[in-house]
DNA sequence: CTTGACTGCCC
DNA sequence: ATTCTGC
DNA sequence: GCAGAATGGGCAGTCAAG
C-alpha cells in the first residue's frame, strides 16, 4: 500500500470511530465491534438511536458581526436567540419512553417529569421517535416570560416526582432535530432539520417554543436582531450555516456554529466592565503551581470607606501578565492579612492578602445576587452582596487609584439596570 | 435534627 | 462558562 | 483552527460533625 493510500484508509477509520463515539457513546460497544467485525462495520452496529445520547454540537464564540461575515464568507446563514437555560436532548423512543440529556450527556429525565408531560402534547401520532436539541429554560407562564438562569438553577435535579408541585416551570427553546421516525437528520443541512422540526412539532404555550430566528446576513439587521435578542432577556445570537457546510456531524468539527454575546464585542466597549481593586490571592494548580493564580477583586464602598469583595478571577490573563502580577503583588502583601475594610465573607477567603494597590479592568456577562460575596450589600438584598459571571480580566488600569475603583452603588445600579431584573423585579428572600 | 464543608454539574 | 497556549 | 488546561459563580445533593 502506498503512503498515501496508507493516510487516507487511516483517516477514513479515524472518522469512522469518530463518529460512532459521537453518536453511541459507548467505547465498550465500540471496541467490541472494532474486533468482531472492524471499523467497516461500526455505521451498522454502533449508530444514533432514540435513547442513547448525541454528542452537542458547540459553538465558538465571535467578536462582532463582522467576524461572522469573514468566518461564514459567502455562506449562507442564520441567526437564532441564544437562551439562558440548560441544553436539553429530548429523545422519544419507540415504545414511548422519553428522556432528557444534558450537554455532558446527563440523564437529566428525572429532574423534568413535568416538561416531558408537556412535550407529548406537542407532536401527533405518526411521530414515533426522535431527537431534538433545546434549551430548558426557566419560565413564568403567567406573565409569559424567560425568567434567569439562577432561577432554573434552584429546581430540583433528582427524582422529581410527577404529582409533585414543581416550583420552577420550564418552557422548552427548541432549535434543531437529530433524529425522527427511524431516519438521522444529522447529515442533513439545518434548513432541512429546522424545517422537519416545525413541520412536525407543534408549540404550545408554556411548554414548547421554537428558537426565535432571523435568516437575513446584513450587518445591520444582525446587530439589530442581537440588540433585540438581549432586551428579549437572552443571551446573544447562535449563527448557524444554513445549506452549505450545514450538517450535524460532531466528528468533523465539533464547534461549527458561532455565538455572538454583547460582552463578546471589543469594539466601543458594548458590555459590562468594571475597573476593580486587587485585594488578594489564591495559589494555583498544574501549570500555575506555586503561583497567584487566582485574585480576589473588591468594588469601593464609597460610605462605608470600604472595600466590598466582588468575584475572584483567573482567566484572561496572559503568562506575562501572571508572572509579571505575582513578581508585583509579592511586593504588596499585606502583613496584618485582612484588613479591616475588606468586606468579605468566610467562603471566599484568599490564600494571602495584598494592600490595596492596583487597579484591574474586568469583562463579565451579568451580575448576580451573590451567597460569597458582599458587594453592594443591603443595596439590593438585605444580607446578600452582588458578584460577576463569567470574570475575566482585561488589563490593568494605572491610570486609577484603588479609591477610584467602581462604587458599590454602581455595582448594585447595573445589577439592577439587567434586562431580566426590570421585568421580574429584584429576586424574593 | 441542623449545619456546614465538600462534590458534581449547570452555565 | 472564558481565555490562553502549544501544536 | 483545534484540543487541552488553567480558571470563574452558583445551585442541589451528600455526608460527617455538632
Amino acid at each position: 500500500m502506498s503512503e498515501d493510500k496508507y493516510r487516507e484508509e487511516e483517516d477514513k477509520t479515524q472518522l469512522l470511530i469518530r463518529t460512532a463515539h459521537c453518536e453511541m457513546p459507548n467505547l465498550a460497544k465500540i471496541v467490541n465491534c472494532l474486533i468482531t467485525d472492524g471499523a467497516d462495520a461500526l455505521p451498522e452496529k454502533c449508530h444514533m438511536l432514540p435513547g442513547i445520547p448525541v454528542e452537542p454540537m458547540l459553538a465558538n464564540p465571535t467578536k462582532g458581526v463582522s467576524e461572522i461575515l469573514t468566518r461564514f464568507e459567502d455562506l449562507e446563514f442564520t441567526s437564532e436567540y441564544k437562551y439562558d437555560g440548560e441544553r436539553a436532548q429530548v429523545h422519544l423512543m419507540d415504545n414511548g419512553t422519553m428522556r432528557i440529556y444534558s450537554r455532558n450527556l446527563e440523564n437529566n429525565t428525572s429532574k423534568y417529569p413535568d416538561v416531558i408531560d408537556k412535550i407529548r402534547q406537542c407532536f401527533s401520532p405518526e411521530v414515533k421517535n426522535f431527537i431534538i436539541d433545546a434549551e430548558a429554560v426557566a419560565y413564568d407562564i403567567e406573565a409569559k416570560r424567560i425568567l434567569p438562569f439562577q432561577v432554573l438553577s434552584t429546581r430540583k435535579r433528582k427524582n422529581v416526582e410527577n404529582g409533585d408541585e414543581v416550583k420552577v416551570q420550564v418552557q422548552l427553546f427548541a432549535f434543531d432535530l437529530l433524529y425522527l421516525n427511524d431516519k438521522p437528520y444529522v447529515t442533513k443541512p439545518f434548513h432541512t432539520r429546522r424545517a422537519a422540526l416545525h413541520k412536525h412539532f407543534t408549540p404550545q404555550e408554556g411548554s414548547l417554543a421554537f428558537a426565535t430566528s432571523m435568516d437575513a446576513n446584513s450587518v445591520d439587521e444582525i446587530q439589530a436582531f442581537l440588540d433585540k435578542s438581549i432586551e428579549d432577556s437572552c443571551e446573544g445570537l447562535m449563527i448557524k450555516t444554513l445549506y452549505q457546510d450545514a450538517t450535524y456531524e460532531i466528528a468533523n468539527r465539533s464547534k461549527k456554529w458561532l455565538k455572538l454575546k454583547k460582552d463578546y464585542i471589543e469594539d466601543g466597549g458594548l458590555g459590562d466592565s468594571f475597573d476593580l481593586v486587587v485585594i488578594g490571592a489564591w495559589y494555583g494548580q498544574g501549570k500555575r503551581t506555586g503561583w497567584y493564580a487566582a485574585y480576589l477583586l473588591a468594588c469601593y464602598n464609597e460610605d462605608e470607606e470600604e472595600y466590598q469583595a466582588i468575584c475572584k478571577v483567573g482567566t484572561g490573563m496572559t503568562n506575562e501578565f501572571l508572572k509579571d502580577s505575582n513578581e508585583f503583588f509579592a511586593k504588596h502583601l499585606s502583613e496584618s492579612g485582612k484588613k479591616a475594610y475588606y468586606r468579605t465573607t468566610e467562603s471566599s477567603k484568599p490564600d494571602v492578602w495584598f494592600e490595596p494597590v492596583q487597579v484591574w479592568e474586568i469583562k463579565a456577562a451579568d451580575l448576580s445576587i451573590s451567597p460569597a460575596y458582599l458587594a453592594g450589600v443591603g443595596e439590593v438584598h438585605p444580607t446578600k452582596g452582588i458578584s460577576l459571571r463569567f470574570p475575566r480580566v482585561l488589563r490593568i488600569r494605572d491610570d486609577k487609584k484603588p479609591d477610584e475603583a467602581t462604587s458599590s452603588s454602581r455595582i448594585a445600579e447595573m445589577y439592577s439596570a439587567q434586562p431580566l431584573v426590570q421585568q421580574n423585579g429584584p429576586p424574593r428572600r
